[in-house]
DNA sequence: TTGTTATGATGACGATCATAATCTAAAATG
DNA sequence: CATTTTAGATTATGATCGTCATCATAACAA
């Protein structure tokens, strides 16, 4: 059974993007190619006429998925980004959500290869939320950088953090709510006195 | 071959505590019963004396790792307790390092039983980083614990956003010191200024 | 149109998975 | 001391794992 070329293409990007959605809800290694490719609509004889190994699609999938992230958070103030991030909505669907929440764990745990996809994937999150301090100097850009790098780490973490606990437990709920007014007040923070150091010692 | 009953005990808690490292190395999905059982010097027979499923000793490790956790944290400044959680040696050591940045993202794929072994141990950190804030007014317990959510979320982002970078990348090291630096300053200024409200809008 | 190529289905490989029955030897109990 | 109990070794279960050889078929180049 061939098929057209542009089928095949079309096939492999299913593939793709059907893994990227599945590894994000169960992890690398609560989904297997069997599983994956009946989930794309095929058997899973003909995954290896796609990749190479598994670990040549997940890394496919996280690019897939990182560049998917880049795009919809094109142009969004941060502020903007940071309400979506630790939204219920978020938290509750991690097959269409941010990569890093849901697989750096996992991630971690993987050859070298992967871990370069996610490097990358992290240091393009960062320039994407940069669009705005293009006009900046050279040191506030590097202040702006660390501020962006200290932001990511904190939704990361309130989402993973939240998604550990029980479903529509206090917990959960509160380290979003709390996470997200505090993160907000200090970006608002940040605009207001641009350049009256607070810092006291 | 049977075994004294003081015995069956240790060899129970050293089952416990070897599974309750591999699984921080290697996520619940990444080791096997067989696997387990012979890093704790047995052979897999006789798992289920011990335990009525895998399911039930990832629940006993995890509370064992946070038990742990709690007890080294005891009495330890946040300041000092966030210096050496941002370190690089916590980072590459995940197996006796902290189970909530090495395995929230797995927990949060496991049954409900399980998250809520998670949510007790986030809940009992969030507990032991508040020994100092027992004479506080009520108020200021409520800033202080959403603070201190705020703080573990920060830490746990970054560790895991570290380690999902490749080893030795500067990314990886960048994350942790940006992090650790910004944290640290942040504590700082809100043990300065007590009560002058820097919050502008 | 003919011959080549390659997708994807079928099925099988050995390994490993979680779980469990069986057995034995020694501790616990009387 | 005799009996009961049970921890842990051995072995087996059926399922699933990642990977691959085989093959039919239909899209290609000729």
């Amino acid at each position: 059974m061939k098929v057209t070329k542009a089928q095949v293409q079309e096939n492999r990007q299913r593939i793709v993007e059907t893994a990227s959605v599945l590894f994000r809800e169960r992890g690398y290694d609560g989904v297997g190619v069997a599983e994956l490719m009946a989930a794309a609509g095929f058997t899973h004889g003909g995954f290896y006429k796609h990749f190479g190994s598994k670990a040549d699609l997940m890394a496919e999938a996280a690019a897939c998925s990182f560049a998917q992230s880049a795009e919809k958070t094109a142009n969004v103030d941060i502020a903007d980004f940071v309400q979506h991030y630790l939204s219920r909505q978020h938290r509750d669907a991690p097959g269409e959500g941010c990569t890093m929440a849901a697989l750096c764990a996992d991630a971690a745990r993987q050859p070298e290869s992967l871990k370069e996809t996610f490097a990358i994937g992290i240091e393009n999150q960062l320039a994407t939320l940069a669009h705005e301090d293009a006009a900046l100097s050279e040191s506030a850009q590097r202040e702006a950088r660390a501020s962006r790098i200290e932001t990511l780490a904190q939704v990361v973490g309130a989402i993973v953090l939240s998604r550990a606990c029980p479903d529509s437990s206090p917990l959960a709920d509160e380290i979003l709510h709390v996470c997200r007014s505090r993160i907000l007040n200090q970006l608002a923070d940040i605009n207001s006195d641009v350049n009256s150091h607070h810092t006291i010692k």
